[in-house]
DNA sequence: GCAAAAGTGTTAGTCATACACCCATGT
DNA sequence: ACATGGGTGTATGACTAACACTTTTGC
């Protein structure tokens, strides 16, 4: 007996109105599915990871890693069950951020889906395209190809989110390797918020916020004064955001 | 023909996949739902407004006004509808903050819920309970009586993002009168954020923000002083926000 | 005239902004 | 030696936070 038949099996026991047949035939047709947007950073550009479509619909379209989600399987985990079969990428983080619903979203029927960005670096993951995904590769989030769905709709909602959230947490520093410059935090902001900001002043607040820890050593192999790495105190950032924390860029 | 197998149907037609039935048996029962946290200010405490279920499942309870989505239905506009059904609250603008996805949340099968939340201004509506809402009734969001599905949670999430949109945009306004006083605007900001502000600081805060207008009105009826009228430029507002714009307290 | 809430200014400290040159390295 | 990006300090104005008394009304 599967799952959806003791849902079912369940209903009836516990509606004893002639409604209930209603209520089955009326509301449980419908699918729900997860999408993940996954930001990354290339020194550039802010990147999206998208994958070639190897099954229908939209068979042969670069399109977010996203599926249907099984009905015992709670939204939360399912997302992360998701990314995981397409690409490969296990155990990230991902934050729920909005639900798409209009009701012809999806041609094989009434399907919502529940959209959740990450941030990942891009050095520490290997990606690996499986299942029902043909091929995995990021794209410039300026750079798009034609998206199936509404899933340019979705990117630009996540990307918005991901803005906002930026401007009032240090939270790109998730995009960057472990130890890196303050030149490479300012370009990821200037990336991630489409504006330039003056050196000396953005590291002062960088700095300011005592969140970085001079790891001591500096690049090697490049044509100019090498930089200073730093790495992000994510154990203090923890603590501080327990206890209420402002940062504003 | 009703709208799901119209739906089956299109399915059917589109994949030539032997997977086609499994699709349809594994994914496509499900229902959702949407949930509303309308938030009203009566001078002391932030509301939620609840209705007393008539209807089952935890008929007899008080709950959010929420319900099943058709599967003809866009999402936002169901959120409106099943609002107005309930508790004859009309043409609320509803903002969507997150979706609930537990398995066993809801007890007829696999049900998730994509919440709402509105600020309504409580002298300029009525409210009707309708269809199987038996009543409806504010309750102050710190007194809630014992809550079905995971609706606690529900509204403590809407809660936070409530208090977080407050605390960078004049949001609270619309849960005020027409006209009211600084007095006013300070304990409803009081109620939202939880803490107690300096009463000079506040005035010149709310005051320099140039979003007020005075009515050249004030209270009457009161043993004390009367306090002066304003109005909230919601114009001035909307344009600011186009234009990128911001505010703390 | 008294109770009750409305209303009002100043000061000190902190923070944001604007701005231009020298430094360390590789080639 | 030169090209390249890394790195630094100061002055000005704006904003924040702390704080206590007078005003206006109804009774």
């Amino acid at each position: 007996m599967n799952f959806s038949s003791i849902l079912a099996q369940n209903l009836n026991q516990q509606l004893k109105l002639p409604a209930k047949k209603n209520i089955l035939k009326e509301f449980f047709h419908a699918a729900f599915s997860v999408d993940n947007v996954v930001f990354g950073f290339d020194e550039e550009d802010l990147k999206v990871l998208l994958i070639y479509r190897g099954a229908e619909p939209f068979k042969g379209n670069w399109a977010l890693p996203g599926d249907l989600v099984h009905l015992d399987e709670d939204l939360d985990l399912a997302a992360k069950r998701v990314l995981y079969d397409l690409t490969g990428l296990d155990n990230i983080f991902m934050q729920q951020f909005h639900t798409f619903g209009k009701v012809k979203r999806h041609p094989f029927g009434r399907v919502i889906t529940v959209a959740y960005y990450a941030l990942i670096k891009v050095e520490d993951y290997n990606i690996n395209a499986a299942s029902w995904a043909k091929e995995a590769r990021w794209f410039s989030v300026n750079e798009l190809p034609n998206l199936p769905f509404d899933h340019k709709e979705v990117i630009e909602y996540a990307k918005q989110n991901f803005m906002e959230k930026a401007r009032r947490q240090p939270i790109g520093f998730e995009l960057l390797p472990q130890s890196f410059t303050l030149t490479q935090i300012q370009h990821l902001y200037e990336a991630i918020l489409e504006s330039k900001f003056d050196t000396r002043n953005f590291r002062k607040k960088i700095l300011s916020m005592n969140l970085l820890i001079d790891t001591k050593k500096t690049e090697k192999g490049k044509a100019n004064r090498p930089a200073a790495l730093y790495k992000f105190d994510l154990k203090k950032f923890e603590k501080l955001q327990k206890s209420g924390f402002s940062f504003d860029l």
